[in-house]
DNA sequence: CGTTATCTTGATAGAGCTCAATTTCAGTGG
DNA sequence: CCACTGAAATTGAGCTCTATCAAGATAACG
């Protein structure tokens, strides 16, 4: 592997390969590092001027409350992913952000990502991708919380997170490290804690999943996707002249 | 209003002033049109080397299945909407589009949107920003489908849609044509078409919505914005620096 | 060694789904 | 002009999944 250090240059090379000068200014992209602790609100709901960040190392989470206190978290964040990226261009944030493990973050204003895409047109085709693949899995989960029940849902949701993880090189897609509480898991998956706690159980039980102590292990992770039809074809394939399909 | 003929010209003028040279290159992006009749398939998901489109006029939707054969809508489109704009770099089209009227299209492709994200930045910005808009509705709608319950989400979506509407010059917002069947409709809130034609019974009943024969109209918007917590700051504001919040 | 978060289990209730049937109403063809 | 068709809307009855309320158990932590 040729990027072991930066979990995103990682993901991006599954899109396209990048040029020396390419990762040299995404390297520039990240220069403004910062590093955060467990359990802290980064960017908040209807915060102005704010930046986007790549996150380099740790978890994190964005969210958005509604006013009865109950909270939807949008999607958990892992080491390459954007967070605030789509809110750059809006007036206020749309969502709010926490970590859930220590962190490193890159910050990046509008300027920035701004430039890279009108001077390297490859990598901000890249960075699109990305993009474009982050709205995918929102949407994935739109339909997985309208058309899927709780069992399918987890899941499915567990399934697409070892596949993230593994392209960034964490973990082996059925065995992975989660530092994720049920209740955080819970609100990603749009139930109550309780009822996942019932489902992560059963799920157990059924030896499909074993979410405990950190750590998720899928002990037949074919039949973990048959079950769910889970497809991992939109977290990791490049665009339309590239690779073949898997057939 | 200076651009009554171009729904997206229009839109884009919500977040910043286009000049004369900005507007010929948007008009420039869509020249290639055609025209569909209402029930049709547009992309089809999985579809490859697919294109994006603007919906120059008349209503879509786009839509996943399942393999139980169960649907879900994540977007009903208007006039100056994007089509297919997120699956643009993915190899395969994540979600299928159908048209719900006839419709004019204007035909888009990767190349053509990334000569604009290098030569016009401005405009570039614009449409970002569009695309940004767009996420993040489908983030309120996952929120929605995640934490309110039937009536607070029927609302909350059509006062949205009307929202979308007005902004591109169809209704007042508070009344509006809607050629959208209860099923459909369903299908977009993550219900059952029978459920939500109970759920529109009641808010008839306590005069908050009527939507009958393709037509909207809210008696007191305000009272209905308020009972579901609806803020359209997302829907219509501009970049960070521009005008400032309604306080 | 109390305090607090996380996880776990039980009992009950309700929102929304499923199955079933009836009603419009716009076509459409004889 | 009228029967026939099919999509959309409507109403009813029963059932299921998931939420809510309550209470322990476990474990990390200052």
């Amino acid at each position: 592997m040729s990027y072991p250090a930066d979990a995103l240059a990682r993901k991006l090379s599954a899109f396209e390969t990048l040029g020396p000068e390419e990762l040299r200014m995404l390297d520039g992209l990240q220069q403004a590092r910062t590093r955060i602790a467990a359990g802290k609100e980064v960017v908040y709901e209807g915060q102005h001027h704010h930046a986007a960040y790549i996150l380099r190392s740790g978890w994190a989470c964005s969210y958005k409350r509604l006013r009865d206190g109950s909270r939807h978290i949008i999607d958990i964040q892992i080491p390459g992913d954007f967070l605030g990226l789509r809110s750059l261009l809006l007036r206020r944030s749309d969502h709010s952000f926490v970590t859930i493990t220590d962190v490193e973050l890159s910050r990046i204003s509008a300027d920035q990502a701004l430039t890279v895409l009108r001077e390297a047109p490859r990598l901000a085709t890249a960075l699109l991708w990305a993009a474009s693949r982050d709205e995918a899995m929102v949407v994935e989960h739109l339909v997985g919380i309208s058309r899927r029940d709780a069992f399918e849902r987890t899941t499915h949701f567990l399934l697409e997170l070892g596949a993230r993880l593994k392209l960034v090189g964490y973990g082996t897609g059925d065995s992975y490290p989660c530092p994720v509480s049920q209740s955080i898991l819970a609100d990603t998956l749009g139930m109550t804690a309780i009822h996942l706690n019932r489902v992560l159980r059963q799920l157990r039980e059924a030896r499909l999943i074993f979410f405990r102590e950190g750590t998720v292990v899928f002990p037949d992770m074919a039949r973990a996707a048959e079950l769910t039809g889970f497809d991992r074809a939109y977290l990791d394939q490049g665009s339309a002249g590239r690779a073949p399909p898997r057939s």
